[in-house]
DNA sequence: TCTGGGGTCCTAGGACCC
DNA sequence: TCTGGGGTCCTAGGACCC
């Protein structure tokens, strides 16, 4: 069977989300950092113009910035999130099968669906989710998701296009020839390691490497690296999936606002961030019974410090109360005086379902039902009302530790007192 | 002063078992 | 010279994605 896999990727997906709410930032340099303030990770096209990096630290370009005027932004998850949600409630009117790959990405299946001569569906598709969410959003088209990956960066970078690229339409040559234009270093799977090792063996292309010698990219980057020359010659081997698997494991981590330096301000962070962890893990329906604690005071510089302790809970558990007290524990183990840190985090793993979770009444590790209750009760008021509207105490009230986001825009989308208001 | 956060998959090698 | 062989499980490390 053949499938036509589109790929929906919305443009500069954080700047689009801020400019809904802010139309005046329409044809203006936008950025995005990320949290803390730290780095950009989103930039509008005018802000790529000037050259500003991605992934470049905010303090060594702030001073470019001011100058061209660029208009910065925090990153502000409640509204990309909820915009996120919003495309994807649109993009399935288009298709029944639909993976969401990212916040910012989705495939569809087209398979049997009548496009319509010209591309009209897909167009269609576009304007739609502009109208409906105010994101502009590029598609590419094709028989396998990595080139269907490469439809779409060639949609949204040649303004001939529309923002549409369907190579299913498209004869081997010009494909062969969209691959030849094709950097090695811009195909899906092949990151910077990889396109280093491709470029000094004479691959620098998609192209050469859907022509490279099957037995050897095998042998030098695994089935992995294989799967992807496969799709490159139009044998799909990622297929679609639809309902996204459990999680293997669940981080929390965020870097400090202000470093932390006594072992009580390290538990409030610590305990906030596995309040956070062991909610995700509720909302998956699962228990986990592996925890491990890590704290660093940064990469950067001689001194640097970085420990990790690794526990379990006697049973696996989705109890918020039972993951901050294990994990405290294991803080007191690592946790050093004197040292200004920049960082820690909580990884929950070991997960199963709730539903088939063992236990073992003879030993008395049985799950406590009741504290998992409590739990529930918690996230249900929490999600009527707003985050930590009830959280344990051992969360801390002063929380000095919490991430700077000097531009951060509103809530406009999730909180009623926080609705722009338009003006009659 | 200031460099994000949250994930996945694959392989090699050691421990352990019969 | 020679030190069994084959299987499974687990972990660390390396690669990738957004």
């Amino acid at each position: 069977m053949k499938n036509i896999f589109a790929l929906v990727d919305c443009n500069n997906f954080y700047v689009s989300c801020e400019r809904v709410f802010a139309p005046a930032f329409e044809n203006r340099p936008v950025v995005v950092l990320s949290n803390n303030d730290g780095c950009i990770i989103s930039r509008s096209k005018e802000a790529k113009a000037l050259g500003i990096k991605m992934g470049e630290p905010f303090f060594k370009c702030e001073r470019t910035l001011k100058e061209h005027g660029v208009k910065v932004f925090s990153s502000n998850y409640a509204l990309y999130g909820d915009i996120s949600r919003r495309v994807i409630d649109t993009l399935r009117q288009f298709s029944p099968d639909i993976e969401i790959y990212s916040i910012d990405e989705a495939f569809l299946l087209l398979d049997g669906i009548d496009q319509g001569p010209d591309r009209g569906y897909a167009h269609l598709i576009r304007d739609t989710v502009k109208k409906w969410t105010g994101i502009p959003v590029s598609l590419g088209i094709a028989g396998t998701k990595t080139l269907a990956k490469i439809a779409n960066e060639r949609a949204k970078h040649d303004a001939s296009l529309n923002g549409v690229l369907d190579i299913t339409q498209m004869d081997g040559a010009t494909i062969d020839e969209l691959l030849r234009s094709t950097d090695i270093e811009d195909v899906w799977g092949i990151g910077f390691r990889w396109a280093n090792f491709l470029r000094k063996h004479r691959i620098d292309t998609a192209y050469a490497l859907k022509k490279a010698d099957t037995s050897w990219v095998r042998r030098h980057m695994t089935v992995v690296g294989e799967r992807t020359a496969m799709e490159l010659n139009g044998i799909s081997c990622l297929s679609l999936e639809k309902a996204p698997a459990p999680k293997k494991q669940i981080v929390s981590s965020r870097s400090f606002g202000k470093p932390v330096s006594t072992l009580t301000e390290m538990n409030e962070a610590l305990s906030y961030y596995v309040t956070r962890a062991s909610e995700r893990l509720r909302r998956e329906g699962s228990v986990a019974s592996a925890v491990q604690v890590f704290i660093t005071t940064g990469s950067f510089g001689k001194d640097a410090y970085f420990n990790m302790a690794s526990g379990r809970l006697p049973a696996p558990s989705a109890d918020t109360s039972s993951f901050i007290r294990i994990s405290k524990a294991l803080m007191e183990g690592i946790f050093r005086k004197g040292l200004s840190y920049k960082k820690c985090g909580v990884i929950i793993s070991d997960i199963t379902s709730a539903q088939g979770a063992e236990t073992d009444l003879f030993a008395g590790n049985y799950r406590n039902s009741k504290k998992e209750d409590l739990s529930r009760a918690m996230d249900s008021i929490n999600k009527k009302w707003e985050r930590d509207t009830v959280s344990f105490a051992s969360n801390g009230r002063e929380r000095k530790w919490v991430m700077r986001r000097g531009f951060l825009s509103g809530r406009v989308t999730t909180r009623w007192d926080e609705l722009p208001v338009v003006k009659a």
